[in-house]
DNA sequence: TTAGTTCCCATTTTT
DNA sequence: TGGGAACTAA
C-alpha cells in the first residue's frame, strides 16, 4: 500500500475508482497528471489489470515518456511489468491505422505519408495555384487553419457548405474549392494530414463494427490527460472505445474511462480543442462519477494568490479556488524594463544570481510568441548562461531534416506527390520549374501521380536530352533507395538518401565556397545527428516506418529537457510542466493579450488562462516583466504594459524597478540608443525608475569578460564529433555570437558559433 | 531553362 | 527575420 500514501483523499478516490467513467476537474498543480500516473500503477499492480488492457492518453509524446517513467519508478525496479501503451491521441492513431487502414475501402494503404503543417502548407500552395486563387487574398495559412479546424470538428467540404464559419466569408465559393481539392489531391498522395489521423481513425472504428469490438474488448481501461484540450474527433474516438454501446457480452460495468482536466487551462480551442466535451462527458457517459481536487501542491500561496485573482476575471467559468498548506513565498517580482533588451539583460541577471545561489535551480523563461526567444538566447550567450530552447526550431523540422525525410518518404509511399515535389530538385540536378511544370500537368492530364508521370515521361522521351539523363538517374536512385528501405536498416536508408542523392556533397561545397559557410557547416552537423538517431532506432529495434512516423509527430514540445537548469519555451509548451522559479515576459499589450487575440471576449479569455497557465507553473518564485519600448518591423515601439497586469493584487507584487540596482550593463547599449526610444524613457522615469537607477553602468566589458571565461581560447585543442580533433585558430564575435575559426588535419579550416557547435576542449 | 539574388511581405499559440 | 516570390544573369 506504500504508494497510495501519497495521495490526499480525495486523489486516492480517484485512483481507486476503477469502475464505470470518472471526471475528474481540478485547478492547477492539484496532482491531475498525478492520478492517472498512480491509477496505471494501482491497475497494474493491485487490480490485476494487463498492461494490454490500459490505454493512457497524454497531450504529448514527452509527457508520455515522463508518464512510462514514473509508473515504472512506483512499481518499483523488481517488477519487469510490461508498461502500457501510454501517448498522445495521434499516435495512437498513427498505429491504429498503420494496421488497419486499408479496410476502411477509402484507397488508402498501410504505407500512407503523413503530412505535417509544412506539407499541408506546400499542399495548398500547389492546389490553390492549380486553381488559379490569389495568394495576397487567401494565405495559404489562413486556409490552413481553416480546414484543419473543420476537419477537426469532423466537417468535410460537403458539411462546411453549410457551415456559418464558411458561408459568411465572400470567398466562399474558391475556399469550398480549395477545401476539395485539397482533400482529394492528398487522398491520391496516399497521404494524412495531422487531423485526418483522427478523421481515418474515428471513420474505422465506427465503420468497422468487429475492429472496434476487438479494440473495445482490449482497452477496458482508458485514461486522458489534460482532457479539457481535447477536440471533437478526439472525444468521438473516446466515444467509440468506451461509451457504453449496450451490445450484450460486453462487460461495461467493467469497463473504466477516466478524464482529468481543468476548464481554467484550456488554451487550445483556437484549434478546436472544445470544451463541451468536459461539459457533455456526464451526459455520453451515464453515472459518471465526478471528483474535484482543489488542493495544490505546487505553488506558494503568494503564486496562488495571484493566479487566483487573475483568472477570477474570466466571466465564462464556473467559479473554483485553489488552496494550499505550501508557505507564503516571497512577493511576485515585477520589472518593467526599458527597452525588450533590457528586459533580456535584467531576466539573465537575475537568473545567473539564482544559479549562483543554487545551482540545482530549473528555471524557465516562458514568453508567448517564440520570436521573442532571441533576445533570451543572446543575452543567456552572452552572459555564458546555458539554456535549452523549446520549440521553433524543431530537429526535425529542419530544412535539410525535413529534405532528407522526404527521400525517405517517397521511397516508402510512391503516390506522395509533395515529398517528390520537395526534392527533385535538391540538391540541384536541372529538374527546375519548367520540368516540374510538365510533369504536373501530364498528371493531372492522366491521372498519374507525380512519381509515375516521370516514369512515363522517361520511358516516352518526352523530356529534353539533358534533363532525361537527370531524371533517369534519379528514377534509379529512387529505386535504389526503395530497395534499401525494404531490406536495409534505418541506418542503411538514410546513409543512402544522405551521400548517394548527392546532398551531402553539395552541402560540403557550400561549407568551402558559399555566403554563408556556418550555415552548411550547422546543417551537416544536424544530418550526422540525424544518422545518430536513425542507428539508435536500429539498436532499440525499430522498424524505418515507426522511426519517420516519430519524426513527424515529434512535437517542439518534445525536446523539453527536465534537467535542464534554463529553458526558454511558450507558455503553451510550458503546459503541464513546473519549475522552482518561472519569468513570465513580454507582458505587454498587442503582444500578451496577443493583438489579434484581444477584441473578441472568448479569445481574450483564452489568452488569459494561457496567463493563468505560465503563473501556475512556479512553484517557489514568479516574475514578471514586460519592456517600455520593443522593435517592431524593426522600428522601436512604445508599449503599453499588458492589461492583465492590472487584474493582479498589487500587494503581492515588488516592483523590483524600484528596489533593484538594474544589472543593466549600458555601454553594452549604446548602439540601440535612437531618438525613438524617448517617449519609452519618459514612461519608466514616470514610475520612478531614472537612469541613476544604473549605477552599474561600469567599466565592465563583456566582449573581454567573456573571453576569460569561455574555455574556447586561441589555440586550445578541441573535438568535434564529425571533423575529430583540431585546434582553434581565431575568436571573434560577429553580432551576438562568437566565431571559432578551427583547423582540423587533413579536413582543412571550419567555422563555428560558440556554444552552439558540439565542441569539446581537449586538455 | 535554371540558379542565384534581391526585395518584400507578414508576423500567435501546435498535435 | 526569415521565407517566398519575382526578377535577373548565365
Ligand atoms: N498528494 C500529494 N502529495 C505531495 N505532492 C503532491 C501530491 N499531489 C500532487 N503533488 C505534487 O504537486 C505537483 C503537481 O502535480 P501534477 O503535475 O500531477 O498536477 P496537475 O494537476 O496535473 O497540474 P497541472 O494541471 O498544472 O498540469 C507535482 O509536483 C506533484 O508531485
Amino acid at each position: 500500500m506504500t504508494y497510495l500514501d501519497d495521495l490526499n483523499p480525495a486523489q486516492r478516490a480517484a485512483v481507486l475508482h476503477t469502475a464505470g467513467p470518472l471526471l475528474v476537474l481540478a485547478g492547477a498543480g492539484s496532482g491531475k497528471t498525478r492520478v492517472i500516473t498512480y491509477k496505471i500503477a494501482y491497475l497494474l499492480d493491485r487490480c490485476g489489470a494487463e498492461a494490454s488492457h490500459i490505454l493512457a492518453v497524454t497531450f504529448t509524446n514527452k509527457a508520455a515518456e515522463e508518464m512510462r517513467q514514473r509508473v515504472a519508478r512506483l512499481l518499483g525496479s523488481e517488477s519487469s511489468t510490461v508498461l502500457p501503451w501510454i501517448g498522445t491521441f495521434h499516435s495512437f492513431c498513427t498505429r491504429l491505422l498503420r494496421r488497419h487502414i486499408e479496410s476502411l475501402g477509402q484507397g488508402y494503404t498501410s504505407d500512407f505519408s503523413i503530412y505535417d503543417e509544412e506539407d499541408q502548407l506546400r499542399l495548398i500552395r500547389a492546389c490553390s495555384r492549380e486553381l488559379g486563387l490569389d495568394e495576397q487574398q487567401l494565405s495559404p495559412r489562413a486556409i490552413q487553419a481553416r480546414i484543419s479546424r473543420a476537419k477537426s470538428r469532423g466537417l468535410t467540404p460537403a458539411d462546411v457548405r453549410e457551415d456559418p464559419e464558411w458561408t459568411s466569408t465572400p470567398e466562399r465559393a474558391l475556399m469550398l474549392a480549395l477545401f476539395e481539392q485539397y482533400e482529394h489531391r492528398l487522398r491520391a498522395a496516399n497521404a494524412l494530414d495531422f487531423d485526418d489521423l483522427l478523421v481515418k481513425a474515428v471513420a474505422l472504428l465506427r465503420q468497422e463494427a468487429r475492429l472496434r469490438a476487438r479494440y473495445r474488448a482490449q482497452f477496458r481501461f482508458i485514461l486522458v490527460d489534460e482532457y479539457q484540450d481535447t477536440n471533437r474527433l478526439q472525444f468521438e474516438l473516446l466515444l467509440l472505445l468506451a461509451a457504453r454501446e449496450g451490445s450484450p457480452g460486453e462487460a461495461d460495468s467493467e469497463r473504466h474511462v477516466c478524464v482529468v482536466g481543468d476548464p481554467d487551462q484550456s488554451i487550445y480551442r483556437w484549434r478546436g480543442a472544445d470544451l463541451q466535451n468536459v461539459l457533455e462527458f456526464e451526459r455520453h457517459f451515464p453515472n459518471t462519477r465526478v471528483i474535484t481536487l482543489d488542493r495544490n501542491y505546487r505553488s506558494t500561496k503568494t503564486i496562488l494568490a495571484v493566479a487566483n485573482a487573475l483568472i477570477r476575471h474570466n466571466t465564462d467559468r464556473k467559479e473554483k479556488v485553489l488552496w494550499t498548506e505550501n508557505e507564503d513565498g516571497p512577493p511576485v517580482g515585477y520589472y518593467p524594463a526599458e527597452t525588450a533588451e533590457d528586459e533580456a539583460e535584467f531576466v539573465v541577471e537575475r537568473i545567473r544570481a539564482h544559479l549562483v545561489q543554487d545551482p540545482q535551480a530549473r528555471i524557465a523563461v516562458l514568453y508567448r510568441t517564440n520570436a521573442q526567444s532571441r533576445l533570451f538566447e543572446e543575452a543567456c550567450r552572452r552572459a555564458g548562461v546555458p539554456f535549452r530552447l523549446v520549440g521553433g526550431f524543431s530537429f526535425y523540422k529542419r530544412a535539410e531534416v525535413r529534405d532528407i525525410l522526404a527521400y525517405v518518404r517517397l521511397a516508402l509511399n510512391p503516390w506522395d506527390d509533395e515529398s517528390l515535389r520537395r526534392i527533385l530538385n535538391v540538391p540541384p540536378r536541372g529538374i527546375g520549374q519548367k520540368t516540374l511544370e510538365a510533369l504536373e500537368h501530364l498528371a493531372r492530364a492522366a491521372q498519374l501521380s507525380l512519381w509515375d508521370a516521370l516514369q512515363v515521361a522517361v520511358i516516352e522521351r518526352r523530356l529534353p536530352e539533358r534533363t532525361m539523363e537527370s531524371a533517369r538517374t534519379f528514377l534509379q536512385l529512387i529505386g535504389r533507395l526503395r530497395a534499401c528501405a525494404r531490406e536495409g536498416t534505418i541506418a542503411d536508408v538514410f546513409r543512402m538518401a544522405l551521400y548517394e542523392t548527392g546532398y551531402v556533397q553539395a552541402l560540403r561545397e557550400r561549407t568551402l565556397s558559399s555566403s554563408d559557410p556556418l550555415d552548411a557547416e550547422n546543417r551537416l552537423l544536424n544530418l550526422e545527428e540525424l544518422l545518430s538517431a536513425a542507428a539508435e532506432a536500429d539498436e532499440r529495434g525499430e522498424r524505418l516506418r515507426e522511426f519517420v512516423d516519430r519524426a513527424m509527430l515529434v512535437a517542439d514540445t518534445d525536446e523539453y529537457d527536465p534537467t535542464a537548469p534554463v529553458t526558454l519555451m511558450t507558455m503553451h509548451s510550458a503546459k503541464g510542466l513546473e519549475f522552482p522559479i518561472v519569468f513570465v515576459v513580454g507582458l505587454e499589450d498587442g503582444l500578451f493579450p496577443h493583438a489579434r487575440s484581444s477584441t473578441d471576449r472568448e479569445e481574450l479569455e483564452e489568452e488569459r488562462r494561457l496567463f493563468y497557465v505560465a503563473i501556475t507553473r512556479a512553484q517557489r518564485q514568479l516574475y514578471l516583466t514586460h519592456a517600455c519600448a520593443r522593435r517592431r518591423h524593426g522600428r522601436l515601439a512604445p508599449t503599453t504594459p499588458s492589461r492583465f497586469l492590472k487584474e493582479l493584487p498589487r500587494d503581492l507584487l515588488q516592483d523590483l524597478s524600484l528596489t533593484e540596482r538594474a544589472p543593466i550593463d549600458r555601454s553594452a547599449h549604446n548602439g540601440f540608443f535612437d531618438p525613438s526610444l524617448a517617449p519609452a524613457t519618459r514612461l519608466s522615469r514616470e514610475r520612478g525608475q531614472t537612469s541613476s537607477l544604473h549605477p552599474q553602468a561600469s567599466a565592465r566589458s563583456p566582449s573581454r569578460e567573456r573571453g576569460a571565461s569561455s574555455p574556447f581560447r586561441e589555440g586550445a585543442r578541441v573535438r568535434h564529433p564529425l571533423y575529430g580533433v583540431g585546434r582553434i585558430l581565431a575568436r571573434e564575435e560577429s553580432g551576438a555570437q562568437i566565431l571559432l575559426t578551427i583547423a582540423f588535419p587533413g579536413i582543412g579550416k571550419r567555422k563555428f558559433v560558440e556554444g552552439l557547435a558540439p565542441l569539446e576542449i581537449i586538455s
